[in-house]
DNA sequence: GCCGTTTTCGGCCCGACTGTTTTCAGTCG
């Protein structure tokens, strides 16, 4: 039973705790900490089972004995009698409605106590017949809203996508608006700007001393479907693909407070304001404000407001209240790689096996972005379709790659393979072939379905081999469409720094993998890791950036990444280079 | 229910906008 379990399906149950809690009308803070700690156990890279099992369930920040008990008590006995007692208490139904917007929890406690109602039918057909406007405190709107939002809930419910798609879009938003006269300064905001993996909305923030033309202008947008609200400084509108946009307007003066507060994420700022608070200060967009004597201090430069408040300027990947708070305040923020920092990519693919690009074309891409190096990885045959090389193309490959690489001045071109890692653990190319290449990776193509002790046992085992120098997108999760294959992780990292084999972090937008948990997992480890984009195109080449936002996230630095070095260099940390 | 740069008890971030109302509760981010 305890198998089946995941850290999301776990989650899951505190979530709707939260929620019926929330219906019951319990104390707000009860139910906000049954949501915090729903968000942790599923943000948390190790298994909550486990962690669980090693009673070790504390250590993790919002989870005290209560939760921990209810997990256990998950664990043990396949449900949690707390939650089946409010889920047989509480109309089924109640919960679609809280969840359908604009209505919460009030409201749909209301609706369904109000009407005597017992089903989402029933709420359907009140709807239908005009009750609902009937009930004190509601009125059309909310009728139609929840007619809507019923009977449309997967449409409401559109999901996150993936923030590499979402980015040209809230790029092209803000240099539209950088182009207005009243615009003096303009950014992103929000969870892009943090670069989470994925993202459900667009958050600009503006600075201006006149937000009514601006306001104007961007309702008037091409890209403006509907617009959801319009106030005096903040205007909601949804684009035609249905993305949410918030455009929040101040004046210059306070630019930076907005920025900081919009850039989030809410649990970085709520720990900011509630250690504010314990100093005596107040932070708001508008300011931070001493509280005794009421002096507010306006911040237009973001890093104002975090020295106002004791600490470092926090990079925004870092803001998830995972410690960075206190590293700020102790002046112990980590040096973060940059993009300007890469110096090669270790994972292409030519048209040789399924790339878009002849082998010149990609060198060609890469010497234009100013790198010294790049490792050319096309694949081994078991991926399938035909396209992977067997040992013969694979030499003349090899070959080609040498004649090619002698005629290049400046650039030192690699060729490697990306490897299939098969069932049992083994690779598609023998010892042989793998030694005549310079960086070999190797990667898991099939066979997901394992079980997470045959995954990791696969892994590691690749790992022994002492000419695969980098495992490729390690976890294989693809967003939106496939979670990562079940993986002790903790088992992972340590096979690696035992071996000495480098972990990617992939930049495909649709992989992100390592994901940030896992990329400090292995940072804090002592494993290094490749940012690699796993190019399949010279466009592809691009998503470099990416990777290193996503390596940023967990709080990986230069001397992380092995491809931060030039290639003498690099060759070092690489097991044929020891 | 959780937690500690004042705390093992007493707090727990802050403001914008909407809808339904005449002063604000509810919802959202």
């Amino acid at each position: 039973m305890s198998a089946t379990l995941t850290n999301d399906g776990i989650a899951e149950r505190f979530e709707l705790l939260a929620d019926l809690l929330e219906l019951e009308g319990a104390v707000a803070y009860r139910v906000l900490a049954y949501r915090r700690a729903a968000k942790t156990l599923r943000e948390t890279p190790e298994s909550v089972v486990r962690l669980s099992q090693q009673g070790r369930l504390t250590e993790l920040s919002g989870v005290g004995d209560t939760i921990a008990d209810k997990v256990a008590e998950l664990i043990a006995t396949g449900h949690i009698a707390a939650l089946e007692k409010l889920v047989a208490a509480t109309p089924p139904g109640v919960v679609p409605l809280m969840r359908v917007p604009g209505v919460g929890p009030k409201t749909a406690k209301r609706v369904f106590t109000e009407l005597s109602l017992s089903s989402v039918d029933d709420v359907l057909q009140a709807a239908r017949d005009g009750r609902i406007r009937e009930v004190p405190g509601l009125g059309e709107k909310t009728e139609q809203a929840i007619l809507e939002g019923l009977q449309a809930p997967r449409a409401q419910k559109r999901d996150r996508v993936s923030s590499g798609k979402l980015r040209p879009f809230a790029e092209r938003i803000v240099a539209q608006l950088a182009m207005l006269d009243e615009v003096e300064d303009c950014d992103i905001a929000g969870s892009l700007r943090r670069f989470t993996e994925t993202a459900k909305d667009v958050d600009v923030v503006v600075a201006t001393t006149d937000p009514s033309p601006v306001a104007e202008a961007i309702v008037a947008s091409d890209w403006v479907a509907v617009v959801e609200s319009r106030g005096d400084t903040k205007v909601t509108c949804v684009a035609h693909d249905g993305t949410r946009v918030d455009v929040r307007m101040v004046e210059p003066a306070v630019f930076g407070n907005l920025l900081q507060h919009l850039t989030g994420s809410k649990e970085h700022n709520v720990a900011i304001r509630e250690a504010a608070v314990r100093a005596g200060l107040k932070v708001s967009e508008y300011g931070v404000e001493t509280v005794e004597t009421g002096e507010v201090i306006r911040c237009r430069d973001e890093a104002q407001v975090y020295r106002h408040l004791g600490m470092d300027w926090i990079p925004p990947e870092l803001r998830e209240n995972r410690g960075e708070i206190e590293a700020a305040r102790s002046h112990a923020l980590p040096d973060l790689v940059e993009l300007g920092q890469i110096r090669g990519d270790f994972h292409s693919h030519t048209d040789w096996s399924d790339g878009k690009q002849t082998l010149e074309q990609l060198v060609e891409a890469a010497m234009a972005k100013g790198y010294s190096y790049l490792n050319v990885t096309d694949h081994s045959p078991a991926v399938g379709f035909g396209m992977g090389l067997d040992a013969g193309r694979l030499r003349r490959q090899i070959e080609r790659v040498r004649e090619l690489a002698a005629r290049l001045d400046g650039f030192t071109l690699l060729v490697g393979a990306e490897v299939d890692i098969l069932k049992d653990g083994s690779l598609d190319y023998s010892d042989e072939l793998m030694a005549e290449l310079d960086v070999v990776v190797a990667s898991l193509h099939a066979s997901h379905r394992l079980d997470a002790d045959a995954q990791t046992k696969r892994l590691c085992a690749a790992m022994e081999n002492p000419h695969v120098d980098i495992i490729g997108h390690p976890t294989g999760r693809m967003l939106g469409r496939r979670d990562a294959y079940p993986l002790h992780m903790e088992a992972v990292v340590e096979k690696a720094l035992e071996t000495g084999t480098v972990l990617e972090v992939s930049g495909q937008p649709n992989r992100l993998d390592l994901r940030d948990a896992n990329v400090r997992m292995a940072v804090e480890a002592g494993v290094k890791l490749a940012i690699d984009t796993d190019a399949h195109s010279r466009a592809a080449l691009e998503y470099m950036r990416f990777g290193v936002m996503n390596a940023r996230r967990g709080w990986a630095t230069a001397d992380d990444v092995v491809n931060t070095r030039e290639w003498p260099e690099a060759r070092r940390l690489l097991k044929d280079g020891r």
